[in-house]
DNA sequence: ACAAAAAACTTTCTAATGGTAAGTTTTTCG
DNA sequence: CGAAAAACTTACCATTAGAAAGTTTTTTGT
């Protein structure tokens, strides 16, 4: 197992370089020979482990988007109600580890190559859908089955267009800001009166003081993109 | 006046060609060569018009964005109350000529130009203010001076996050679904009463039939990016 | 422990690409 | 008409993605 396990490291050390290069550089100035510069190996290793320039892209995609995964992960296992673990889904797409004007330009480089890639399309698929889902999960307390199915669609394309604006605009768009506009949206989707107004509010601090801990953590860190 | 007028026909020409490009082989696949292939020409006369790709890619959208806004524009000359201004900007985003697969994925390509391209991030920025700005003016007949700066952003990010869904999606958005998911929003942001909604739903259906005619119109394709 | 096999890595080469520069034709205008 | 400017072409260069072949290291079967 020890063949696998060097491979998949130098993989992930090249994804890694590849995304900086990505943020450094955009996708466009992103080449092969400055993905292996940051990485301090020659172009050639680049093109080892990975068959061809899209296939580092992939996995540097894949990679942005398990990262994301992980954390709702984790903070789902401190969720302890529906309300919380709504919040969970919610602040783990804009806590400060993940959601910063680096990442976000990144990701909005990475994301022109979904629409000729069939490979980075699914994984994209496969992410909308799993957000999808579990947000649906949990809004069904709080809603009819019709209103559910549309409030996850809803608030899951108004995630997408907070990254693309904190990706393009230039001013920088803190993490707090990003789930107040989403708890702006909240307020007026959900039944939103006294209680569930502090039943949110509640949960949301619970949420966001543990994703503080759990995911500034050294140990949640190092399986990241560490940026 | 000729000689600039033969050069803006050939950036017109080029612009549009880069474009098709982007729609047919993604951002990474548009070479020189493929641009002037598409136009009719050798790469030498791409370079010509265009100091470099960058100055080509930003032309193209540029080209992009001032469709919209013309559009914005068309439909606000037949938009006669606050209802219908606000719905001119909404259906003026997501009318058929403009919003379909073809243009979001070009559109979600280009956009990974902006982070690293200061002339197509002042362009990003002024298409956003002006969106916002406009939504404000109508919106502030039915909101607070506060939710009326807040439904406005916000607002802008969801149609943002419309556009990269139809872009990243496997699944084909339709023009009615898109607007559908607006009204959704609207009829939960904006005061929704018995009244209020037949005038919205009034409103929406006049301007979306005048959009049918005139952004369907022949003179108004031939400005357009012709899709 | 050691040879064979496999994987990691390097080097070299090629075609394509973005971009430059010099040259040729066409257009414009005094 | 003739000079100047603009449109276009061609030839060229450096960089890039990627293929191919070779070398070193690691793994594995005996």
């Amino acid at each position: 197992m020890r063949s696998t396990s060097i491979r998949s490291i130098r993989r992930a050390e090249l994804s890694r370089a590849a995304f900086e290069a990505v943020v450094r550089y955009g996708l466009r100035g992103t080449t092969l020979d400055k993905v292996g510069e940051i990485a301090g190996v020659s172009k050639g290793v680049v093109l080892h482990h990975f068959k061809d320039k899209s296939a580092l892209l992939e996995a540097v995609f894949r990679r942005s988007n398990s990262l994301l995964s992980e954390s709702a992960v984790e903070l789902y296992r401190y969720a302890e109600t529906p309300y919380e673990r709504f919040w969970a889904i919610i602040v783990a797409n804009f806590c400060d580890t993940i959601f910063n004007r680096r990442v976000c330009q990144a990701w909005v480089s990475l994301i022109s190559e979904v629409p000729h890639n069939d490979q980075c399309q699914r994984i994209q698929y496969a992410c909308n859908e799993r957000i999808r889902t579990n947000l649906e999960h949990e809004l069904k307390h709080f809603l009819s089955p019709d209103d559910t199915k549309r409030t996850a669609r809803h608030l899951g394309m108004l995630i997408d267009g907070v990254w693309v604006r904190a990706g393009l605009m230039p001013d920088r768009l803190t993490s707090a800001e990003a789930i107040s506009e989403m708890e702006y949206a909240v307020a007026k989707l959900l039944p939103y009166d006294e209680i569930s107004a502090t039943k949110h509010k509640e949960a949301r601090k619970k949420i966001e003081t543990i994703a503080d801990i759990a995911l500034g953590s050294k140990a949640f860190k190092e399986k990241s993109l560490q940026v």
